[in-house]
DNA sequence: GTCTGTCTTCAGAAATTTCTGAACGTTCGC
DNA sequence: GCGAACGTTCAGAAATTTCTGAAGACAGAC
């Protein structure tokens, strides 16, 4: 029985990482994705860096990087640990919402490099085009807050 | 009023700049990002890779995948030009929505890694996680394009 | 058909990002 | 307090990404 355990406890392993290469593919920290695969992927209630670092095969070092970033993302959180030494964390519940968000912090950038252009350049094509470009990120950035919203109410709705 | 003249095209091209390295922190190649750039400043109707070569100060090498790049992406076309030798190219229309859309290419693979999770864990806390991620992302994919489509009638109705 | 200007490809160089391992703090149990 | 277990930081190494420059391919003018 223990063969068809640690054949299922593999198969999970594999999908962690596969998804953890997919978020890195999709421009996240390699490492910080992995320890964020290890948390979707675990039924314990909380992991340590001592976890981490056995279950990812990673130094001590990088993991430790990886989860200060992941945890400035907002996507796991200290979680009180009496009677154990080391720091507990688990997910988020809002992670993935926290997360959306979150990708959209650089269109703030975005937007405000667009605005210098907007006001750099004299009337003419090339203004034309950066105004659409202004008014688009502009649209997008007041609708994804509406966005999360809706979903979490139609996560809520259906489930009173 | 060459020193003025002088004075605001090196403003341009300083914006320019400024929102191509922007453009690369959010996640997009460093070239493509400034060619991008140059197509979105210009007053030109259309430009050259060689026009790029001189603006950018860029080798004949890197515009060349640079271009290349930002063409894959749907942003820039080839554009018909009698009488002469070289390729011309100028922005196209669509290409904010567009580069919005292409943003969220990725989301299907996630989307893809995450159902294959779902199918490798066992009923528990990382399960439902990981359903209600990729309910998350089911939702954005879906909610994408009627969000492109709301901001392209806004920008039709007030001016018929 | 040949020549010239233009663009593309590709191997190597440069720069950047990412990981590791060792030394240093910190906190808890005793 | 003292000792031991953990976690963090940082300098250097490794790997990856990005750029360049030279060689070659292609298209049109003549």
């Amino acid at each position: 029985m223990t063969g068809e355990t640690e054949r299922k406890r593999a198969a999970r392993k594999d999908a962690a990482e596969h998804l953890a290469l997919t978020l890195a593919g999709a421009g996240m920290q390699r490492m910080a994705a992995r320890v964020l695969a290890a948390f979707l992927f675990t039924d314990e209630p909380s992991l340590t860096a001592g976890d981490l670092v056995a279950e990812l095969g990673a130094s001590a070092g990088s993991v430790s990087g990886a989860v200060k970033t992941v945890m400035q993302m907002g996507l796991i959180e200290r979680v009180a640990a009496p009677g154990s030494r080391r720091e507990h964390y688990r997910m988020r519940d809002r992670a993935w919402t926290t997360l959306y968000g979150r990708q959209h912090a650089p269109i703030d950038d975005i937007l405000s490099a667009v605005a210098r252009g907007v006001a750099t350049v004299e009337p003419g094509p090339a203004r034309e085009r950066l105004i659409y470009m202004r008014d688009f990120y502009e649209f997008l950035l007041g609708e994804v807050p509406s966005l999360i919203e809706r979903f979490e109410q139609r996560r809520a709705g259906p489930r009173p």
